[in-house]
Parts: structure tokens; sequence; C-alpha cells
DNA sequence: GGTCAAATATGACTAGAGTCATAGTTTGGC
DNA sequence: GCCAAACTATGACTCTAGTCATATTTGACC
């Protein structure tokens, strides 16, 4: 590895650990740039040429932080269990990340949905947290229709955009309380009644 | 009413035509504050005494337009119609609003998701749709349970949260397209999927 | 180890949101 | 009509994200 690039990934780790821990002590929004700049040792340009935005730098902790998730939930999908089970569990698992950080989940779901509006990238390079729950629960489906674990009329595009709703919504519900109610347990429920339907 | 008030209310209108005007004309983002003071004719600091940032002038306009289809949507849950019926008019009525103003829609749609989670106003005042929506959802629910339209054995609060996260994301997923699909009946296909359930 | 082009760093500068001390207006009581 | 208090308007000012022309560093080649 060149001089250059050593310098390179030293210089993004640098910002990455002072703006992270700045973020932890004072928030995001009463974090300036100049702040992280001055404690990591940069000109405030520097920043800039690392990260196109404040939010960009957010985004990156939110992939990192995605990074471990997506591998665990990787492995559930391995499983050999009942459709219904692994869906619960990816979204368990996702539900259990994002209770590990509050206040970063609380700004990534803002990101995200900003993201996902302006499609902000091609649908398969997106690192976007929903689309990427959109896909794996897609195709857990498409294996639950082979299983017959799930009807084979429903739409399964469809029916992984319902999921994904539910995370989303669970989780903003969950990010408004003050943490008496579990984000996990709530989300494993709602899966149990669109399985079994609503309806008389 | 006193020329105190008069005044009030003319200058807080003028603000909300010309910002209209200009919103329409060059997009949120792109316009400033700056320039619609000076067409309104008033000092910037006056158009912070009406509204606290440019944001919360923005959830006005979404105010306005949602007095309209709320009004609408309050017919809806009157009529003596099927649960799933009903449920399907509200969202059905939501989503010809959104049809209607798709940038409006865009910028809203991140304004109450950061509403929600700031829990900005107590639960009763809160004029944030998602919230209104899963307070009319839940209650036609209710009464979907009283007429056995819907299981008595569901959780009714978790189901509107089911229902609210289904409107949520199909609303995301809508505006990412680029018009080919219609929201409506996206909306209308998921809850008859809810209602029947998806397991076998 | 000198030279040049490409990559990277720099910080003065711009732009726009939001603040606040001050000036001006309206009101109700006398 | 006059006055004080309450309310409202004003615009110079601050604060911060983001830009960009310029300076510095690096790597490849001779």
């Amino acid at each position: 590895m060149s001089l250059r690039e050593k310098k390179k990934i030293e210089t993004k780790n640098k910002i990455f650990e002072v703006s992270g821990r700045l973020f932890k002590e004072k928030g995001f929004e009463n974090t300036t740039v100049d702040e992280i700049t001055k404690e990591a040792g940069i000109a405030k340009g520097t920043f800039f040429n690392y990260f196109s935005t404040k939010e960009a730098l957010l985004l990156y902790f939110g992939e990192k932080k995605e990074e471990l998730v997506y591998d665990l939930i990787e492995n559930e999908t391995m499983k050999n269990i009942p459709t219904k089970e692994k869906i619960k569990n990816i979204l368990i698992c996702l539900a259990d990340s994002c209770e590990k950080d509050k206040e970063l989940t609380k700004l990534l779901i803002l990101e995200h949905t900003k993201c996902m509006q302006h499609s902000c990238l091609g649908p398969d390079e997106c690192k976007n947290s929903l689309y990427r729950l959109n896909k794996l629960v897609c195709a857990s489906l498409k294996e639950g229709v082979g299983n017959k674990d799930v009807k084979s009329s429903i739409d399964v595009k469809m029916v992984a955009d319902i999921i994904t709703g539910i995370h989303l919504y669970s989780l903003i519900v969950w990010l408004k309380s003050d943490g008496e109610i579990s984000f996990s347990n709530s989300i494993s429920e709602k899966i149990d009644m669109l399985f079994e339907g609503i309806g008389n």
C-alpha cells in the first residue's frame, strides 16, 4: 500500500474516531465540522474531501454499524426454518441493532428516508438499510412460497413492502417512546398478525 | 377583530402566498427566506415571528392541505360499510391527496418523520398526518371488532401501527417511482392481504 | 535526485438560516 | 388626547455548512 493510500485511510479513520467521540459527547447537531477538523488536526476543506456533507459522515456511521448486522442477518437467512420464523429473526436482528444505539438510529432513519426518496443510488449498490431489508425479506418470501409456508397467491414484492413498512413504522413508534416498549417484541407480534390475517 | 389581529393574519397570508408561488417556481430548497421576505415586503426577522423555522412554514403548508383531506376522511369514517372497505377508503383519500402534489408530499414526509421522533407535540394537538391516520384507523378497527368484521383476538393498536406502516412505506416507494405506479391502487391490495393473511 | 503530473490539503470566502437588541405600533385605561 | 405597557417589525449580526483557487505532497519516470 502506498504512502498516499495509508494517509488517506488514516485521515478518514481519524475523522471517524474524533467525530464519534464528539457526537456521543454533545450530539450530532451540536457538533460542528470545525470542531471535528480542529480535533482531528486537519483543515476544514479536508473534511469535505472525505465526506461530501456532514450527513454523509452520519451515513458512514450507519454503514459501519449495518455491516455487522447484515452479516448476522445473512446467516439467519441461511437457516432452514419456517419462513415466518426466518422473517421474524431478520427483523429481530435489525431491531436489536437499533436498540443498541437509539440516538444513531434516530438520525439514520431520517437520512435513509431522505435517501430512499432521492433514489440516491441505483438499486444494487444502495446501502440503505430499508432497501436491504426489503430485498432480504423478498428473498425469504419467495423461498416461503416454494416451501408452501406462504400462500402462492401473494405478490411477493408487495408483501415485502408491507413488512418493510411494519419495520419502519414500528421503529418510529419505538424511537418516540421513552424506552418502555421493546422494539423487537412488538415487531414479532405484528408478523404473526400478518401471517394469520386479521379479517373474519 | 382588532387592527393588530388583522395585520397579523394579513402578514401570515402574504408569507404563505408568496412562498407558495416561489416554492412552485424554484422548489423549497432553492427558495431563500430572504427572497420570501423581500417579495412579501417584510423584514427577515418578521418571517421568524410567524414561522419559527423555514421547515415550520412547510408544515403549515401541510396542515392547510391536510385540513381538506381529513375532512373528507372524517366523512368516510361515518359511512356504514365493511371495515376493510372503510380503511381502504381512508387510505385512498390520503393517497389521492398525496398524488396531487408529489413535491410537497416528499418534503412533508421528512418533516413528519422528524416530528414523530421528537414527539413534537402532545398526542392530542399533534397535527402530524401519520399520527392522525393512525388514530382514525384505530377507531375504525375498534368498530370492526364490534361488527365482527375483524377478529376479536387482535390488538387494535398494533394493527393500526401495521396499517400506518403500510401507508408510510408505500408512500416512500411511490415517491421514489417515476409516476408509473399508482399509490392508491398499491395500498388497496395490501390491505386485502393483511385482512386475508399470507400464511398457509 | 530532479522533474512533472496527479492527488490531496488548506483556509479564506460565500451563502443562507436563525437571533436579538432596538425601534416602532397598537391598545386600553385615564 | 395622552401615556405606559404589550406587542410587533426591523436589519445588522452570528453561526455553520459547504466551495474553490491555491499550495503542498506524493509517485512515477528518467
